[in-house]
DNA sequence: TTGACATATTCCCATATGGGAATGTAATGT
DNA sequence: ACATTACATTCCCATATGGGAATATGTCAA
């Protein structure tokens, strides 16, 4: 198999740079089809399919004015989302006052021996 | 072309379910693959390729110890989708308050009178 | 009904994945 | 040096997309 299919969830359906343009172009007023492809200059059958992917995932809703369709963005359903990133908030603030910490202690550390040479490491994200 | 490389960015990372759950397992603490591996009953090259898509993007940290390699989230990396999804915040409250408020005027309007038959629709997610 | 709008779908195609199996590679023990 | 452990990569393959072009569908105006 492949990868989930991209209507299954919200994650997969705002992993398209595409669709989040259209999201927060939708997010605080109804806009109809046209106005989308103008907006961010792509081409209406695309969108179509992007906003029948976001419709399929609940994060738009449409309702039907005249021969024109309206999408609005439904920013609860992006809340789920908002949730789970929300979980690694607690790490990332530890790992704030540990770069704080690292950044002090070396600069106390500076004052006494000089800095280490050019090719020194740092991060870790290296390859073998 | 397709969808834009999941190596790309951080949102397309996260899509897959698994890698999720990688990231959850890494958050608080260092991990060696095999721990994956177990703790989630997934094979080991198939966790070796998640790990390396995550590492691409930043959003996990390796280190070596000795013949394992230690992984452990990089919850800084999961800010910026925290802070996208954020956007949406005052959107979806907006619409929690709406929701209530239907419901309240629907509340006052059932004593008078009786509830619609029950083929009734509510949403708008509809079809066409 | 005919024609113009506004959208949605379908076809075809190149590319991105992810899984499974097999294999490569680094580090440690003896 | 050799076997073992712990990972990473590569190959092959089925499937999911997304874009572009063409076409279908739905709605309103004459």
């Amino acid at each position: 198999m492949a990868r989930a299919a991209t209507t299954s969830d919200a994650f997969n359906a705002v992993a398209e740079p595409r669709r989040r343009a259209i999201l927060a172009f939708l997010a605080d007023r109804e806009q109809p089809v046209t106005a989308i492809v103008v907006a961010l200059a792509l081409e209406q059958p695309s969108v179509s399919k992007h906003l029948r992917v976001l419709r399929d995932v609940g994060l738009v809703r449409m309702r039907r004015d005249g021969r024109r369709k309206l999408y609005r963005t439904n920013a609860a359903a992006i809340r789920p989302l908002h949730e789970w990133t929300g979980e690694f908030e607690r790490f990332w603030q530890h790992q704030l006052t540990k770069v704080k910490q690292r950044a002090e202690a070396k600069m106390a550390q500076g004052i006494e021996t000089p800095p280490p040479a050019a090719g020194s490491r740092e991060g870790g994200s290296d390859d073998e």
